[in-house]
DNA sequence: ATCAATGGTTTAGAGTATCAAGCATTCTGG
DNA sequence: CCAGAATGCTTGATACTCTAAACCATTGAT
């Protein structure tokens, strides 16, 4: 029964209020584009062709949420399922010519919400990129 | 055009993992207690009673999406509404007794996925929250 | 040759929101 | 005072995000 540590109680509050402000103003960036932001991360995934179990691993999610995503990529001409010639149960999802071409301007899209880091100094920001690793990898690892 | 920051990038791919495992996390240990994590952050504000509109903007979430959480935290004992005195339009959201009783577990249960800033050491969480205020308040002030 | 394991998909469902329209109440300018 | 704008909340429609379970095809192991 731990007492909740008052600055981790507010860097729990935080951290939501963050992730909302991230993903609203990415949607809105990438509205003009026409994607998601799930389908623009994975686009962001693809510098070359990837399993799509390999793929979900890379977002932390379930392999049929990737099914969807690789549809709507297909659909949209930005990328294409490949079977492996060594193992058939295999795709690779690999980028499409009009892909490759997409994929700068949604990156840009999706990443420019890194603006909102710009408050913080060059030194504060590795410090923050620092702690989160620290964090995630606590996270991650089983 | 800005070309992307690398160290900028990292965070907000780190970010966005960190949100998902957090998210995970909050929801397996509130399902005991029957509870979705927007009902138990929605609760951990109802220190006092608060007016649907105050609470929505406190969630940074459409007034809307409060109306239902308010129905769900109704039906199930917690909270009720108040119509306010002095202007019959507002509703205020009030804890009932069965509420406040309940409110320090599901604190505790939202709250424990604070666990995960624990690699930190306490000066590094202090710079951590630090650079996460600096970032919330220009991120959400207009 | 069979049987378990693996990779991917389908289907069904819950949860997380947002927006537009609407109702009731309050406020404001004339 | 009163017409109309503004405010607070709710309803209903809709989109997106994500998971879990059942399923098929293929592969690997005995």
């Amino acid at each position: 029964m731990s007492p909740v540590d008052e600055t981790q109680a507010e860097v729990m509050e935080l951290f939501r209020r963050l992730s909302l402000v991230m993903r609203r103003s990415a949607v809105e960036r990438l509205a003009d584009v026409g994607l998601t932001p799930p389908l623009a991360i994975a686009l962001h995934h693809l510098d070359e062709p990837i399993a799509m179990g390999a793929l979900a691993e890379r977002l932390s999610c379930d392999a049929s949420y990737v099914t969807g995503l690789a549809d709507r990529l297909e659909e949209l001409g930005l990328a294409e399922r490949r079977v492996d010639p060594t193992d058939r149960r295999v795709k690779q999802l690999a980028l499409t010519e009009a892909g490759l071409r997409f994929r700068r301007q949604a990156r840009e899209r999706l990443y420019d919400g890194a603006q909102m880091l710009a408050p913080l100094e060059p030194d504060e920001l590795e410090a923050f990129a620092a702690a989160l690793r620290k964090i995630v990898d606590a996270a991650e690892s089983p």
